[in-house]
DNA sequence: AAAAAAG
């Protein structure tokens, strides 16, 4: 482990970091840093959750100068407006011993809190494209002495939807300047693109070459849902012991306001954030969630990159990602900081296609998605991870799956109307949902040791699959009729274990 | 095709 210092971190940044207990740097941090600070164009690879923000943005402050003179002198793009925020928070905490001055400039805000920091002399800027170029043609944001310039979630930038702004925006930026361009994803495509941007870039990768392609901190669990029973699944998912913060991410917007609700009306203490609501509302939930207030962020891909969270356990994929770009990055919101995580994936039967696209581009070697069954929670609360298997799938446990009985689920519904806070609405067709919940299920038999087997057969040898299969089989306290959760219930702490029956064969690629 | 990003 290398220290801050020791890269050439100046004492005031260092102390900034160590009031955060940020004191080693990650390897991304120490491959950039001592690059970054004379100025070296770079392309930054790294996996998602290991520090390329610092790997940036400390080069960036540094070379602006101890106290530097007004006027916009550094510009960070990034292609959300919740990224924005976090990124900006990160420079300020950075700058937090100098006098340099940060400002956020991204949409759905009032300009004025914006321009007025802008003429107050911030230097160092953080954006979405659309406000940015707005301010630059209202003449309110000079960019013509931004000679930093960083692009994060490089790849996603540079993708068609954003390339016409990005261009705009560096035709407003010096010719001679720094340009850093970071991201966990970096097609070839997308770099023969960049070096347009950039003078003699050097592209540093930051991964074990004897890795995988995923985050080795993130386990990995895939199933081919049944469309009327995810809910369910989803729900008991959400009761699993050790979970701490849940990410649910789904195609739509709609579909996203759909769960949200839908959830929150089974009791849990869900947030969303997708397009469709305010900026105002997207914030609340944002902060709620990263205080612990709530413990379900329900999202669309708005919140697939970038988003720092502790404490994220789950990452659940309600439909599939479109490709595998998008896989890393919505998983990559937990397993961060080298803290442990699982991604469970549903995927639709018209979706199967695209998991075929992203089992092969990210090496997962798993042949055929998992059926699934609301009924056996327990798959879902594995966060120990199998030795051998880091970053691989894991499988279904060898234990025997048992159908929800129809009259408990009815139970378990009726103490969610009868505990605190109301729901929002009634849920339809209370009774005819039991009854569904039990009947759709096909025979549970052998649920989980054929899918091992089978999954075991996939298994090309090329990596270790010990460790598996080493849980009790048994957790039948948490097999059925489990009550739904109660307001306010919180599950914080430990790494599964405990009372969840996880664990499972482990699949190599 | 969806989502994101100006209003």
């Amino acid at each position: 482990m290398t220290t801050f210092a020791e890269l050439g971190v100046d004492q005031d940044i260092v102390e900034a970091l160590a009031v955060k207990g940020i004191v080693d740097a990650f390897p991304i941090q120490e491959q950039t840093i001592p690059l970054g600070l004379p100025g070296q164009d770079i392309i930054g690879q790294a996996k998602t959750g290991t520090g390329k923000t610092f790997g940036f943005g400390i080069p960036v402050v540094q070379r602006l100068g101890p106290t530097p003179a007004p006027g916009v002198q550094a510009l960070i793009v990034v292609p959300t407006r919740e990224l924005c925020v976090q990124v900006y928070e990160d420079m300020d905490m950075l700058t937090s011993g100098r006098p340099t001055s940060v400002v956020a400039i991204y949409g759905g805000k009032a300009y004025e809190g914006q321009i007025d920091q802008l003429k107050a002399g911030a230097q160092i800027v953080v954006g979405t494209p659309g406000r940015l170029i707005d301010l630059n043609n209202q003449r309110l944001l000079d960019l013509s002495h931004a000679t930093e310039v960083v692009l994060d979630e490089a790849d996603k930038m540079l993708d068609l939807g954003f390339l016409p702004d990005i261009e705009k925006i560096f035709s407003k930026v010096p010719a001679v300047r720094h340009t850093q361009l970071f991201s966990a994803t970096m097609p070839g495509p997308i770099v023969a693109l960049a070096r347009r941007f950039m003078s003699n870039p050097i592209h540093i990768r930051a991964t074990d070459p004897d890795e995988g392609l995923t985050q080795a901190n993130i386990n990995h669990l895939v199933y081919r849902a049944h469309s009327l029973d995810k809910d369910e699944v989803i729900a008991r998912i959400l009761q699993a012991e050790g979970r701490g913060k849940t990410v649910i991410f789904t195609r739509t917007k709609r579909a996203a306001q759909r769960l949200s609700d839908e959830l929150g009306d089974r009791g849990f203490n869900t947030a969303s954030v997708h397009g469709d609501m305010s900026q105002e509302a997207r914030e609340r939930s944002m902060a709620g969630f990263k205080a612990g207030k709530k413990d379900v962020l329900i999202a669309t891909d708005v919140a697939a990159r970038g988003i720092d969270v502790d404490d994220v356990t789950h990452v659940i994929n309600h439909t599939i990602p479109d490709d595998e770009k998008t896989y890393l990055h919505r998983a990559g919101r937990t397993g961060r900081a080298g803290k442990t995580g699982i991604a469970v994936t549903f995927v639709d039967w018209e979706d199967l296609h695209k998991w075929a696209l992203i089992n092969r581009a990210l090496e997962f070697g798993q042949p055929e998605p998992v059926e699934t069954y609301s009924s056996s929670p327990h798959l879902f609360s594995d966060l120990d991870i199998p030795a051998g298997t880091k970053g691989r799938i894991v499988t279904a446990p060898k234990t025997q799956a048992v159908r929800v009985q129809p009259e408990r689920a009815a139970d378990a519904a009726a103490e969610v109307e009868t505990n605190g806070q109301a729901p929002r609405r009634r849920r339809r067709r209370r009774g005819g949902d039991a009854e569904r919940v039990g009947s759709t299920f096909e025979p549970v038999e052998g649920a989980g040791s054929s899918t091992s087997e089978q999954n075991g057969a996939s298994d090309d040898g090329a990596r270790s699959t010990e460790g598996g299969g080493t849980h009790d089989g048994g957790g039948k306290e948490h097999h059925d009729g489990k009550p739904a959760p109660r307001r306010r219930r919180r599950r914080r702490g430990g790494s599964g274990g405990g009372s969840a029956p996880a664990g499972g064969a482990a699949v190599g690629a």
